[in-house]
This record gives structure tokens, sequence and C-alpha cells, in this order.
DNA sequence: CTGCATGCAAAACTTTTGCAGAATC
DNA sequence: GATTCTGCAAAAGTTTTGCATGCAG
């Protein structure tokens, strides 16, 4: 074949699930982007080039990526569940959430050594066996200051 | 007055807001609490004392408390918002969530320190005014490990 | 072929909203 | 007494589910 498979195709096979057109699509969605989408965007983009998807197999395979690893689950808290790739969230970086304009920024992975000692103290302190994690900074963000209110 | 009124009331009439017994009620199940608990929960053990209590104004309440800072709003990715006293969100705990329980377990605030520096630096490398900060552990307690799966 | 995956539509949930009546300051 | 707050019920929005059909392996 001309071009390698992605990791996710192995992961599937692994699993024993099928690598449908509609689960190859969500997937290249989600690659393709920098932003967390959620459910409905991820529909609406997929339907472009398969108009007939459904937004039950949109969830369905957000769901079950999710559960075998291959895609993360994230809230910001505004109502609607977000997703990402999981390969992006290896560097257990930071969300920075402007609680004026809403907007998500992401800590570029500055801080993992600190994050990765905590983890270790966590970890032994209460015998948690830490998989993955998420840290979420609120505020507002350097625009929105400036901006007054 | 024989009795202090708790923190939250000066808040409140600061706020302009009304003190009614309903408010009253669900701050005092969020604050005789340790749980995270959800609307829901919540809406059911103010019943207990006052039982004409409306889903909705248990909604708008906690609505409310949140947008003036006594009640934060949390999201453990099961679908619905938990809320707790402010209060104790201070030391910025962090949430420990067994994937397999659900259980949420908290740190008692021994990484305290070392959440300030990462804080610290974040705030000047993105001009980022943090206000508060979540952080999500998530994994395997320690009996779900022992149990097996 | 066989069973897993999909699409559709309806259901299930959580959260929000409109409005008339009630309670607070 | 005016304004804010409440309760009810209905609406809105997201996510899940049932079932017949389709498709990947």
């Amino acid at each position: 074949m001309r071009y390698a498979k992605p990791w996710w195709y192995k992961r599937m096979i692994e699993e024993g699930i099928k690598f449908t057109l509609q689960r190859k699509l969500i997937l290249d969605v989600l690659n393709r982007t920098k932003k967390h989408l959620s459910a409905e965007e991820i529909y609406f983009i997929v339907r472009k080039f398969y108009p007939n998807i459904g937004f039950a197999t949109v969830y369905r395979t957000l769901d079950l990526l999710t559960k075998i690893g291959i895609v993360i689950k994230l809230n910001f808290g505004d109502g609607r569940m977000r997703y990402e790739l999981a390969e992006k969230e290896n560097a257990s970086h930071i969300h920075l959430i402007c609680k004026n304009c809403g907007k998500v920024f992401e800590d570029g992975g500055d801080e993992n050594e600190k994050i990765k000692e905590i983890e270790k103290n966590i970890s032994s302190r209460y015998n948690f066996k830490v998989e993955n994690l998420k840290i979420f900074f609120m505020g507002k963000c350097e625009n929105c200051q400036k901006g007054g209110d």
C-alpha cells in the first residue's frame, strides 16, 4: 500500500472493531483540526464528505473510540462534550479557558515536568493508577483583560 | 442575632440578591455534604425539607450562585454538572476519578505549592489571569486495581 | 456469509424558559 | 408596594436506543 495506515487503524484492528468509512472520516476530521470539536460539529463536517451519516453513528463512534483510548472526551462546562485525538493529549497539556470570551488556549507543555512530579506523588500517596489527566485554568485571557469587561 | 450569618449571606446581600428560604436550603445542603452533588440530587434532598421546591428553582439558584462565585460547577464527564461550595475549592485540590467504579477522591492539598508554581508560570507566560482551576486525574483507584477489572 | 455497524426516528435526560402567582425587602 | 423569586409545565438541546437494513471482514 502507498501510505502507512495511521496508528489508530492498528488499534482498531487490535480491538477487533471494523474500520468503516464513517469511522475513518470521523477520525480524519479529528486528525485535521486543532480545535476541540463537539459531536455536532464533527457531524456537520463529516456530512460534507458523506451526507448520509447519522448523528447516532457519530456519537456511537466517538464513544467507542473513547473507550479504546483513541479519542479523548473533554468538557469545558458549556453543556456539550468535545473530542480530540488521544495522541494530542500525550503531553498532558494545560487548557486555559477564558471565562469572558470562551476561547480555549493550550499550554505548549512547558509545565510537563512539574505535572509529572505531581502525578508521581499522587500515584504513590493514594495508590491511584493515573491513566490520563486534565488540567483547566479558568480566568481571563490577555485580550479580554485589555478590552475592559 | 444569635449566630453569625454564613459568609455567603454577606456575598448575596452584597450582590443585592435575596436570601430566600429555597436558596438557604440549597446552600445548607451544599455546606453539609462532602460529595459533589448534581442538581437532581440537591433537588431531592431539599425536597425533604421543602417538598414544594421546583427543579427550575434549583437550577436557577445554582446558576446564580455560580455566577457570583459562591458555588463552583464541576463536570466529571458523566453527563451532568455537579456543584460544590466555592469555599471548599480554595485549596485548588486535585480530583482523582476512578474510571472503573466512578468514585471521586480528592487530594488533601499536598500539591498546592507545585500547583501555585504552575499557575504563576502560566499567568506570566500567557498573560492569562487565572481565577480558578480544576485538575482531574483519571485512572484506577486502589480498590479497583486489587479487584481485578 | 455472518455478525458488526449504520441510519432513521423516537426516546431519554439534563437544563432552560415563559408566565402567573407569591414572597421578600 | 414594587421587584425579585418561585413553581409548574412545556421547550430546548444533547446524547442514547431500538430496529430493520447494509456492509466489512
